[in-house]
RNA sequence: GCCAAUGUAGCUCAGUGGCAGAGCAACGGUUUCGUAAACCGUAGGUCAUCGGUUCGACCCCGAUCAUUGGCUCCA
């Protein structure tokens, strides 16, 4: 995780397809989809991966060549068990390595695990040199040949011209490798097999797919053990288990999978947020919207998603007008507001004076992810985004756009986030009116201005070339799940082109029919994928405005005065809208305690007899233990302003 | 969608080709207590679903569904 961001971006690959239609051959854009917007405040498009050259290879930090041996090893270790096994590539990665196999005759499982390693272990222990050489092509190609690596012969292709074919040998294994290495395999001193999964080659599912063994290897067994202990520490805060501890959401057989249902107290995250964005929104000048779930399949050929978003749609549901209607009209579920809003856009004649319009919507989406994508929260078929789109002259636009990402900055510092990175995704001028939308000096204009919000803002950003939305550049907010997966959380996008396909217009002052520009923005991106970030951001610890429970008022024994106090407190905490319990019971306190804090109650009030005779509480706050006797109206005072204040603690 | 692993009580998990188990939670009592577990009892299960093998299947086999880990996809 010690990745520099150039390093992490240099690694992701590319298949983005904004253009090439089944058997289409020429490049060209995609239909103006309207969705695309949409799914990109979803989903990181990956960056171009490109091959690295000799001299970024040698600056391969020690760890990397550690790990980079590694997978030779394991490779070694796996063609002494299995000679017959086909090898294709074994780099290093974030956090470890893997090797890609073509076994026909074999399944790896964890069960093969001890098995491999005892044999990885003996390579260590033969402490082989890595040692290098270099062969024209043509005898690397007969040496794969010779030896049937059909793999290697096909990697051997991707080598530039003019570079040197080089190979690396350890003990009797021999590997196709720009290296580099350690110097011998005793250098590799602590390493683990991870898993078994399976890969298509060179990424494409048209490819065989290969059986890939992941592992990690450390410098040394006290950095092995430490990263062990930090994942199943990860483990702990994965949302999906805090979820279920909390009592936040769940899933059920009947409703379907990748449709979570929120319980009572995940519906509070739900109500807080879309509290916390209707008061900015509304501060910030947006007015709100509601659009329907269903809409006409005209529409959808109108904004482009049909066909060739339709795989990703819930299939449509039929009206006929009588049981053999041969005409149906069709209804589908949407996957995104934008067209809703494009159509809120032209329901009025508009006026510059109307300009900037912010139309916004925590509108609820359904996309038919495919089933082996479904995670968690992280990645659902039903969602609600933190969605709006600004319509603007472009006199307008830059102010717009700045705003826009001032919003985001003011929500990420009340989340206290820090490890984001900021995305921004330019155009490749070489692909005009192919790729990209022909406006050439509409992609500078916007280009420029983006960038300049971003320096003015101080914040890291990377610039990805070539991967901008067809109709406009856009900054994604990219973050790390614990388990290490990276998501888009947030997008702004600048679209200066799907407008004119709703042939959406505005008056000028000169009473000139003009086509507006859209930003499309979700800062706040989905319910679903942004709770399920939080849940692990606070590892379910959430601050007291957040908090599902916010006060629990716990009595030491039941006398009747003693809950009649606490009653009183918590009936006033209630009358504030504060969200609190009572423990009246007869459970020793001990026990009482141990239950709040099992449930990250926010904050308890310990009620005895001193208490009450003294009109106080002592106060306990989840995780800082008890913090001693305070007067009742100090107390409850300082609860209601951390609430009202949103107080990170 | 593809490959693999997993699926036992609300939760966390044991278990065996021959009557289905524990702790916590729930429920009923007893206990009247000072900052992370007082005690006793009760109830809770078509062992994911469907089919097969077997005298007998939670266990072995197959299919399906779901979840998880990857791959692909991500308009």
């Amino acid at each position: 995780m010690a990745r520099t961001v150039g390093e992490r971006l240099a690694l992701k690959s590319s298949r983005r397809f904004y253009l090439a239609p089944p058997g289409g051959g020429g490049i060209h854009p995609r239909p103006e989809s309207a969705g695309r917007h949409a799914d990109e405040f979803m989903e990181a498009p990956k960056l171009p991966v490109e091959r690295k050259t000799l001299d970024q290879r040698e600056q391969m930090n020690e760890l990397q060549r550690i790990r980079h041996s590694a997978a030779h090893i394991l490779a070694t270790a796996v063609l002494r068990i299995w000679p017959e096994a086909l090898l294709d590539i074994g780099p290093p990665t974030d956090d470890g390595f893997y090797y890609d196999f073509d076994l026909k005759g074999h399944r790896f499982s964890t069960d093969d695990f001890t098995r491999i390693e005892e044999e990885m272990k003996k390579v260590v222990k033969e402490n082989q040199v890595f040692e290098k050489s270099v062969k024209t092509r043509d005898e690397a190609k007969a040496y794969f040949e010779g030896k049937g690596q059909s793999f290697k012969v096909e990697r051997l292709a991707d080598i530039p011209e003019g570079e040197a074919i080089s190979f690396y040998q350890n003990g009797e294994f021999v590997d196709l490798c720009a290296g580099p290495h350690v110097l011998r395999t005793g250098n590799v001193k602590a390493f683990k097999l991870l898993r078994v999964a399976a890969a298509y080659y060179r990424g494409n599912e048209k490819n065989p797919q290969l059986q890939r063994i992941y592992g990690t290897a450390f410098k040394n067994k006290e950095e092995l053990e430490q990263w062990l202990k930090q994942q199943e520490e990860a483990k702990r805060r994965d949302h999906r288990k805090i979820g279920k501890e909390m009592g936040l959401f769940a899933f059920d057989d009947d409703v379907g999978p990748g449709l979570p249902l929120w319980l009572p107290r995940g519906g509070v995250l739900v109500e807080e947020l879309e509290k916390l964005a209707k008061e900015t929104e509304f501060e910030a000048g947006y007015v709100r919207v509601r659009t329907p779930h269903i809409v006409k399949e005209k529409m959808y050929q109108l904004s482009g998603h049909l066909p060739y978003y339709a795989e990703s749609m819930f299939p449509p549901m039929e009206l006929k007008e009588s049981p053999d209607d041969a005409h149906p009209t069709r209804y589908y579920l949407k996957p995104m507001n934008c067209p809703g809003h494009h159509k809120i856009f032209a329901a009025e004649p508009r006026s510059y004076r109307d300009l900037p319009l912010r139309l916004a919507e925590y509108g609820s989406c359904y996309r038919y992810e495919q089933s082996g994508e479904l995670m968690g929260l992280m990645r659902v078929r039903s969602l609600q985004m933190n969605d709006a789109h600004i319509y603007c002259t472009p006199e307008q636009f830059a102010e717009e756009f700045r705003s826009v990402n001032e919003m985001y900055l003011k929500y990420f510092k009340l989340f206290g986030f820090e490890k984001y990175l900021m995305r921004f995704s330019t155009h490749d001028p070489s692909k005009l009116g192919q790729k990209f939308v022909d406006e050439p000096e509409l992609w500078k204009k916007t280009e420029d201005m983006v960038r300049q919000v971003l320096v003015d803002s101080k914040i890291n950003f990377v610039e990805v070339a070539n991967e901008a939305a067809f109709y406009g550049p856009k900054i994604d907010v990219q973050v790390w799940s614990v388990a290490g997966r990276e998501f888009t959380i947030a997008t702004n996008q600048v679209d200066f082109a799907v407008p004119k396909r709703f042939g959406l217009t505005y008056k000028t002052r000169e009473n000139e029919a003009a086509t507006p520009l859209c930003i499309h923005r979700a800062p706040l991106g989905t319910h679903e994928r942004f709770i399920g970030f939080l849940i692990e951001h606070y590892a379910g610890n959430f601050p007291l405005w957040l908090a599902p429970d916010q006060v629990r008022v716990l009595t030491i024994g039941d006398e009747p005065s003693l809950v009649e106090y606490a009653r009183g407190i918590a009936e006033e905490l209630r009358h504030h809208h504060v969200r609190v319990e009572l423990d009246p019971g007869t459970d020793k306190i001990n026990g009482k305690i141990l239950r709040a804090e099992e449930s990250k109650v926010h904050t308890m009030l310990v009620i005895g007899g001193r208490e009450k005779d003294a009109g106080a509480v002592a106060l306990r706050v989840h995780g800082k233990g008890n913090l001693g006797v305070k007067p009742r109206a100090e107390v409850i005072a300082d609860i209601l302003a951390s609430i009202a204040e949103r107080r990170a603690g």
